[in-house]
RNA sequence: GGCCGGGUAGCUCAGUCGGUAGAGCAGCGGCCUUUUAAGCCGUUGGUCCUGGGUUCGAGUCCCAGCCCGGCCA
């Protein structure tokens, strides 16, 4: 055995001697105990939910009144260890997984000796392996009380000194830096991740049991086309050409249509080079979907679908979590200080964002561009008068820009943060959407809505263009109107207009941004914290 | 891009008026068979973000920079 008092070595790694004590370890596990450190494939592993769930009060009582009566249930169970409490003979363990924590007991008289030793020298992250019968302690704890000779094992040794054990791991920077800590550290966020997956899920099931086909289109593109955002550059070296990040899947998942794909989504990831903040992450994920024969309306009412199945869904799995004590919003208040303001609807489930609640009953609300412009300023969108008036009292410098222009930073001042709860706007000024087909009858207004949900863009859909010589011209103007640094990324996309002169169907098209959605219905009011790992400046 | 806040032990944080760097947890050495952030005794551990400046003396004041966060555009 190593002296424990000799002076640590020099080269002391960071963690002041926390890592060399755990190397001691490490090499007292190999040559004292034999046993390999870093373990190898364990079968019959429960996890600790369903270990807890097992526990089987009858028998344990029983087994209490009379000691040769045993039919409390045997678990194995593996897990990290978040809490050790060594009290001579008796070791407690809190272990957790991804299920929750549960509580082990090594007893000096249930395991064998050298099994027995290994729980004394476990260490906080310490992943374990433990079999024992379920039995509650004295303060009613249930707890597995490991036995046999092989009833306790270190499966792996953790050489990093763990965070603080109740105040956890807090910094920002770490958190997002370390995301293998934070989530083993912080519950709430393998919740948030594990929900984020069911959210996906929850989408993806709508659209393929609605005849969508699943699909993954170029992300590396040498016109970087379907939208307005600058892109990353990256070069192929055995083609020699310079190559963009996607910045939309738009004009490849349009392609397919022309193929004859009828219906067609893509849940995958976009990058734009622009800069970040609590709702914008360089890379994000975008569902897209392009229904043939469909319009705005008929995707108008596929995003309510999606949207409501998937607050359904997080509603129920929250449910089932106060069900164990669990599962609040990540920081909801202990004491609510808006109480109930919305009745829970039969149809639609509420769930909370920071101090609001959000109804997503069916049907959302849905309004016109310039009824709710009215509604909320008390002139007529059509008053330019009016308009630059507001507009210069809100700061907006009025100069050069065109009406609808104007109108449309005045839109977002005054009325986006109204837009509480689930709300359609439609009809926009046809000048605002130049790649939307217009409404046959009202040549002014675009076959557009964006969909808002807290005062966020969450979804924005169009009828589609598809008349190549009006996109071709499209393409031409925006080229020759932008003289800014971004239309140096702007090339008309040839390939693209001449799909369209082979043919596609009139379509509804919609785009959805998932991050956003996860961060309504996880309620996490930034973008890092729905994303695993977030785009940090590197550190040394 | 602008403004504001932060960066001190592995983690969570104190640090007064500028006067030799602190606590809890973790770690290490002990004691302890029903703990719950176990407890008790002892104890190790510091590039105070970096670089300049002021000063007899700087974690603290000044300047510049870096990183993180928040608000705004």
């Amino acid at each position: 055995m190593p002296d424990k008092n000799q002076p640590a070595p020099e080269n002391q790694p960071a963690g002041g001697n926390v890592e060399a004590d755990r190397r001691a370890k490490l090499d007292r596990l190999r040559d004292e105990f034999a046993i390999d450190p870093y373990g190898q494939r364990t079968d019959g592993l429960v996890t600790l939910l369903d270990a807890r769930n097992q526990y089987d009060e009858a028998a344990d009582e029983a087994h209490k009144a009379d000691a040769s009566q045993d039919n409390r249930p045997a678990v194995k169970i593996a897990g990290r260890v978040v809490l050790h409490r060594d009290i001579g003979k008796l070791v407690f363990m809190t272990l957790r997984d991804a299920s929750g924590d549960l509580q082990v007991a090594a007893n000096k008289k249930l395991l064998g000796e050298t099994a027995f030793k290994l729980a004394k020298l476990a260490d906080l992250g310490d992943i374990v392996t433990a079999s024992g019968k379920l039995a509650k302690t004295k303060t009613g704890e249930i707890t597995v009380w490991a036995e046999g000779d092989d009833g306790f094992n270190i499966a792996t040794k953790s050489l990093a000194p763990p965070p603080e054990k109740w105040s956890g791991l807090k910094d920002p920077e770490l958190r997002y830096r370390k995301r293998y800590v934070d989530l083993y550290v912080n519950p709430d966020v393998m919740k948030t991740f594990a929900t984020r997956s069911r959210i996906i899920k929850s989408v993806r099931d709508l659209l393929t049991d609605r005849g969508f086909l699943e699909v993954e289109t170029p992300m590396m593109q040498s016109i970087a086309g379907g939208a307005a955002a600058r892109p990353f550059m990256t070069h192929h070296n055995a083609l020699d050409i310079d190559l963009f990040l996607r910045i939309a899947p738009e004009l490849y998942l349009k392609r397919l249509l022309v193929g004859g794909m009828p219906k067609v989504f893509e849940i995958n990831r976009n990058f734009r080079n622009e800069g970040i903040d609590r709702s914008h992450n360089p890379e994000f994920t975008m569902l897209e979907l392009y229904e043939a024969f469909g319009d705005l309306y008929s995707v108008m009412d596929l995003c309510e679908q999606m949207i409501h199945n998937a607050a359904v869904m997080v509603r129920s799995l929250s449910l089932q979590g106060e069900g164990r004590g669990e599962g609040e919003p990540s920081d909801a208040p202990a004491t609510d200080p808006h109480p109930n303001p919305l009745p829970e609807r039969e149809r639609g489930p509420v769930l909370r964002f920071g101090d609001i609640e959000i109804n997503y009953a069916r049907p959302f609300a849905r309004v016109k561009y310039h009824e709710i412009f009215e509604k909320a300023n008390g002139f007529p969108a059509s008053d330019g008068g009016q308009l630059r008036a507001l507009a210069q009292k809100l700061n907006i410098d009025p100069a050069g820009k065109d009406h609808d222009l104007l109108l449309n930073q005045v839109w977002e001042e005054t009325v986006e943060p109204t837009l509480v709860q689930p709300t359609f706007v439609i009809d926009y000024p046809a000048s605002l959407c130049p790649l939307t087909k217009r409404k046959p009858d009202e040549p002014n207004i675009a076959e557009r809505f964006e969909l808002f949900i807290a005062n966020m863009e969450l979804g924005n859909a169009y009828t589609e263009l598809n008349d190549p010589d009006v996109q071709l011209a499209n393409f031409q103007q925006q080229i020759a109107g932008e003289d800014d640094e971004d239309a140096t990324f702007r090339t008309t996309d040839d390939d693209f207009v001449e799909a369209l002169r082979v043919g596609m169907p009139p379509a509804g098209g919609l785009g959805v941004g998932i991050d956003r959605l996860v961060m309504l219905l996880t309620n996490n009011r930034s973008i890092r914290d729905v994303i695993l790992f977030p785009l940090m400046r590197p550190h040394s």
